[in-house]
DNA sequence: TGTGACTGGTATCTATTCGACACCACCTAG
DNA sequence: CTAGGTGGTGTCGAATAGATACCAGTCACA
């Protein structure tokens, strides 16, 4: 429950007024951390099968399970079970994990821009600290 | 390693081959996680001190002093002591940090626009689940 | 003159989560 | 017969998050 929201006169950027705050929470908790971000950053590209996306991300393959049946949940990636055999699992985004690759794309780029602007800010701040 | 980087027939959206994209997953193990994000997020408003983020976020006190310790080092957040009796703090986004907030203003943009979708999807899902 | 609450933290302890590894059934190649 | 592929699940120790206590100092209330 946000206290202090009188003294906004900043360059308030978007929506927000505190219970939409909670709720941008709630969603960021959900799908906001490292492995789903990586998983539908790669699922962007296109179909992907279980033990490509393993060998790809570097992910354990708990997490990988665990991670692919949540946003499965959430409805942001398809999980299809060919019955051939040795059975095949595709994976794919919906179109609501097609939606959400943009923001993630966004960050993604973000990212990559500034990688060296970080790696200068952290060396910059460690030597400052060894004072 | 990517191993199978030749079937992208689909709709590859921006950077990405490989080792750049170990790059992204780089930065986003530092600045993706949740608590980062939110804090960037609510520091886009404007000046905070710390208490008053703690209130706001409902983080805990360690947590949010480690995140805003780190987004120091990593040139996005700035901490300004000012020695008054009782000392203040205020962070602020730095330029890096508030370049930084666009494509975190996207994400939340997204997550205010879909929660709803995704609330629908997991309540589908565990009617499926209960057969 | 306590005592309770504020400031911005740190230290500690525990609960949760993560990653490494083993295991599963089944198939193929050597 | 063994090694390796498929897509997973279960277990266990380590890392990490969160709750709590505590710090030094100041202020308001009674």
């Amino acid at each position: 429950m946000p206290k202090d929201q009188s003294q906004e006169s900043h360059t308030a950027p978007a929506v927000q007024d505190g219970q939409q705050c909670d709720r941008i929470k709630e969603v960021l908790s959900r799908v906001g951390d490292r492995w789903s971000v990586m998983i539908i950053f790669s699922l962007g590209r296109g179909t992907m099968r279980f033990n490509e996306m393993k060998r790809y991300l570097g992910i354990s393959q708990r997490m990988l399970s665990l991670t692919l049946k949540a946003l499965e949940r959430d409805g942001l990636v398809q999980r299809t079970l060919h019955p051939t055999v040795p059975p095949r699992v595709d994976y794919d985004l919906t179109d609501l994990g097609r939606s959400f690759c943009e923001p993630v794309y966004a960050m993604g780029r973000w990212a990559l821009d500034n990688l060296d602007n970080i790696d200068r800010s952290r060396a910059a701040y460690d030597a400052a600290q060894e004072d």
